[in-house]
DNA sequence: TCTATTCTGAAGCAATCATTCCAGAACACT
DNA sequence: AGTGTTCTGGAATGATTGCTTCAGAATAGA
């Protein structure tokens, strides 16, 4: 059952990472509920036993692809906010996110918006999660902001909140623009346009 | 079966309009997978068979009530686009979807981005539908973006699909704003940013 | 009243859901 | 080699899925 240090006992025989990885692609596509238990046995190529012994149930699987996802696909936005000067994150942001979104191998969206925004209340576990996680996105922006402004980069009559939910509308928009199906090219250009009216 | 002009035979015994109101909005809360045929039975007050006689089977339900969504709550944004200039449809965009996704007695996002977003393969028919309705609001505000251009309102510098996705954009982006618990003082403001940077 | 038509509610359909159980296989340690 | 522990795959769990069927109730027109 453990599957931390175990020290005697049959090893394990898959490679949990890219089992993990199958798992998070498919939530990612079709959301917590729209993934059932045999795709994901058929995805990661493990019986169900298997997956609940190094996982746990179905929504603690869910978890551990968020997780996974966050540490491995959504660095980019931390990335972004790490850049030295406010007008640099900005342009990150955007800039990452479009390449992000347009990337190949996965579905055209955020999985904060994929993974659980209609569902039923059986799943509300899961769509509590995603807003969790768009908030902890916020929060991190508005963080990178407050830093701005003590640097003298902000403008101290703009409201940071505003300024911070703004962006983040911004993001999301753009998330939903790839779900809608627009290219590349369409995307680089939108975001273009969005650092333009943000003065950048 | 037929219930459109039939001449005899038993009438039907419940409010159609208001049955399918209550299914819009289960569809709209916990979206197509979410929103089992049992959950509809009880919130309709009708039996399976009832439901299946009047709207056919649950994908058919599910456009019916998409098309009375589109009807009774969508309007806004065809009454905003019917505003006489540019300035007015772009202000008018902008407060009415701030009044819509922040009234009371529905959940807090469109119903084209809860329905369907992430599914599994069964439901990407109710996916393709949602799709197709954010395609067919980028296309109306295309429109009339092109009217004003060629009232001469927009600058023939500007291009007008990117303008128009970079419209939609914000528009999506508001909706997720609400979905992430934004209150309606704090989307109010953040829809005048959008405007304020809009130039208007 | 009689007949034709339609609606209703309950029961039942096979399929699928997430989850668990179990016998056996595979390895670590002594 | 023997023992203990853990993993594995398949089968089975009961509940729920969307959907259908059917006998009977209800009404319209003749």
């Amino acid at each position: 059952m453990r599957t931390g240090t175990r020290k005697t006992g049959r090893p394990i025989s898959f490679d949990r990472e890219a089992a993990l990885e199958a798992a998070m692609l498919l939530f990612w596509e079709r959301g917590f509920e729209g993934t059932s238990m045999a795709d994901l046995t058929d995805a990661m190529n493990l019986s169900a036993s298997s997956i609940y012994a190094a996982f746990g149930d179905k929504q603690s699987l869910f978890s551990h692809a968020v997780n996974r996802y966050l540490e491995t696909r959504a660095q980019y936005a931390t990335e972004a906010l790490a850049e030295p000067t406010l007008e640099k994150v900005i342009r990150a942001l955007f800039n990452n996110t479009v390449a992000f979104l347009t990337g190949l191998g996965h579905p055209p969206t955020c999985m904060s918006l994929s993974g659980a925004m209609g569902c039923s209340i059986d799943a509300a576990p899961a769509r509590n999660l995603m807003t969790e996680v768009r908030k902890a996105n916020e929060v991190a922006i508005k963080n990178r902001l407050l830093e701005a402004r003590k640097a003298g980069e902000l403008s101290k009559e703009i409201n940071v909140d505003d300024y911070t939910r703004y962006i983040s509308m911004l993001l999301a928009g753009l998330s939903i623009q790839t779900a809608n199906g627009s290219t590349k090219a369409e995307l680089k250009r939108t975001a273009q346009l969005a650092l333009k009216h943000l003065g950048y």
